[in-house]
DNA sequence: TATATAGGTACCTTGTGGATACCAAGTGTG
DNA sequence: CACACTTGGTATCCACAAGGTACCTATATA
């Protein structure tokens, strides 16, 4: 988005790494992220707390995505040394503001996804019937 | 975000189905996705023009990357028969309201990146120095 | 013959996700 | 005493999907 070379054409290792749009992205639209912001969105949890609401994922994957985002600064993890243990996660300033964020993806999404739901079905309906145009064979 | 069920548990299959702000982050968080909108903000572009102005990006990727755009009805494919044949990609009016919220999600990145940032190196310097906090062991 | 056009397709490798088993300390139960 | 249960994890294995490489189509031009 914001890292060009030559004459228009982008180095994309030097995107990867440059790209502020594209770091946030990867920190944020991952599977169970999104889910995780929101349920964290009215106060701290505990991690079995946590599991049970979002229901299906696993130990292993809630593991890793808290992990993540504690990395990234977007929850705060606080473990109480009681028996048995208490580890509670909590949304940091920044996480609040990343909610704050997903308010406008949210908002855009609701008033346009029917577009492109409503895309794919013409899509699909037209390459059902008539075989796509190709340019050559 | 959206789809709750039983006393605030989710059910994830039908959030996955049912999440207007996963299927379209699911339709633009792509590796190269945002790269093309980008690309074509200014005019349509045959497909040679974009393959040298990704530079690093596959054939593959990009006829798949394109064909999902073109389903999902922001981009539009124009054939012209012509020898050599010439197919000419364009934005959508919904593609470009899509360029408008990645401006939106690209402000917020630009102004909280370094916060991501700076919270990565911190919780890297204090893993290495001190091992993480963990309940039991 | 080689190149340019716009792809299609078979194959291979990588990475991610899920399931499962296990751990460690103390507490309750028989 | 032996056992299971609780919490919050690790470690391991396996399957599926995504992505890349390489090679194929077909036609006109230099």
């Amino acid at each position: 988005m914001d890292t060009k070379c030559e004459a228009g054409k982008w180095n994309v290792d030097a995107y990867l790494r440059g790209c502020a749009s594209r770091t946030v992205l990867e920190a944020l639209a991952n599977k169970w992220t999104c889910l995780l912001i929101d349920a964290l969105r009215h106060g701290p949890l505990r991690f079995g707390e946590l599991r049970r609401k979002l229901d299906g994922i696993t130990q292993k994957s809630l593991t890793q995505t808290l992990r993540v985002m504690e990395r990234d600064g977007i929850v705060i993890r606080s473990v109480y040394p009681t028996i048995p243990p208490r580890v509670e996660y909590e949304l940091s300033d920044l996480g609040r503001s990343v909610a704050g964020l997903m308010e406008g993806v949210k908002r855009w999404s609701e008033e346009h996804v029917d577009e492109i739901l409503a895309a794919r079905e013409a899509y699909d309906l037209r390459a059902q019937e008539e075989p796509r145009p190709v340019p050559v064979g």
